[in-house]
DNA sequence: ACTTTTGTTAACCATATGGTTAAACTAATT
DNA sequence: AATTAGTTTAACCATATGGTTAACAAAAGT
């Protein structure tokens, strides 16, 4: 029964990702979304019957890309430096081949709290726990500096994925074009180790 | 000519700010802002022409509550740990006092790039250029640890921002509830000058 | 007092938008 | 070839939405 060249339904998600993720789920329109995938309309609610699911679809594949790799990470048997270097060494290109999808996250997740609260009952989000203690442990030993690990998760989300949310912001305050910020971006790796290793250290 | 108790269009930019920051621009009714506002449809459109331009209003105004003391720590005769410590010291309860702020300047710069670049060229953001300098002429004296200033400032509003627009992500990830997660951001000050400090010490 | 300007409203309009329907087309099944 | 089930489309519908109009009310100016 299939026909196309290609699964229509991915055909359809791939436009959706790139709507949604440009413009939000109450700035997108249906219709664009269809356009996009060179479809018609009725099709979009063949396949995904309204606005609603087609974005959750949408969101939780998003989501789906991000979320693996760095409970991996984080569940790991390593060392907490070895996690802070993986951890940023992945997310950075990854997040930057995939530039819309932190700010597309944030947006929705802000913006639509009961959606919100209802997709991470789903348990969609990579355990931080052991890594936590990790860190708990490690200051308590004295091997590091003695360090809350809630703040230090938060400082560690924040220099990685901060850069691709504010990017017009901070494009702007540091006088950058896209080519400087871009650059900017690539010497990102390195310094985030540096500064993150140095951070914790006693 | 007035007649309100209030200046009507105060009233209006209040509600406006409100669900403005809450749905964003795209999600934004303008019914809904008039309901807020206690007044007639038709007023919103008398006041501010139109959509867009009431938008523009409250962008403006937003941001223009954030910019102008930063611009004043990043220009003033003091030390870089000092600017640090005031910048943290003051942005952080700041924002914590107008939590959507950061969310939606962030999701509208992202979603209207043409309107970004439009605003941005109205100069309304402060001068970082001092800042840099300083932490570049330390750098080289060797006063504090060799230093991209650039890297420096991204990392510098990350771990400032990052908290209140990543808020339901983070709060997720680190198991907390609504007071657990506001309890992390009362500490943040301390914890972050610490550690900014820390990370730039030789 | 009356005229003009400013503020405010109810009713209205055009269009955009999410969603539906019924018919047509395609391809495997009998 | 006929049947059937899945796929796709054009046309349509109801409603939401941004915006306008015309009339009315309140101040201000004369």
């Amino acid at each position: 029964m299939k026909s196309k060249d290609q699964n229509t339904e991915q055909v359809i998600m791939n436009a959706a990702v790139e709507i949604f993720q440009l413009k939000g789920m109450a700035g997108a329109r249906m219709q664009e979304i269809a356009d996009k995938a060179g479809i018609n309309k009725a099709l979009l609610h063949y396949y995904f019957r309204n606005k609603q699911m087609l974005f959750e679809a949408v969101f939780k594949s998003a989501l789906g890309q991000l979320a693996p790799e760095i409970s991996k990470i984080f569940n790991a048997d390593l060392s907490i430096e070895e996690k802070i270097t993986a951890f940023v060494s992945y997310y950075i290109p990854f997040v930057n081949q995939n530039r819309f999808l932190p700010v597309f996250v944030i947006q929705e997740l802000n913006n639509n709290p009961v959606f919100a609260d209802q997709f991470f009952s789903s348990n969609a989000l990579p355990k931080t726990e052991k890594f936590r203690n990790q860190i708990l442990e490690a200051s308590k030993k004295g091997e590091i500096r003695n360090l809350d690990p809630d703040q230090f998760l938060l400082d560690l989300f924040a220099v990685v994925v901060f850069p691709f949310v504010g990017r017009p912001l901070m494009k702007n305050l540091l006088q950058k074009d896209d080519q400087g910020f871009d650059e900017l971006i690539q010497g990102r790796i390195e310094h985030l180790t540096t500064m993150l290793l140095n951070s914790i250290k006693k």
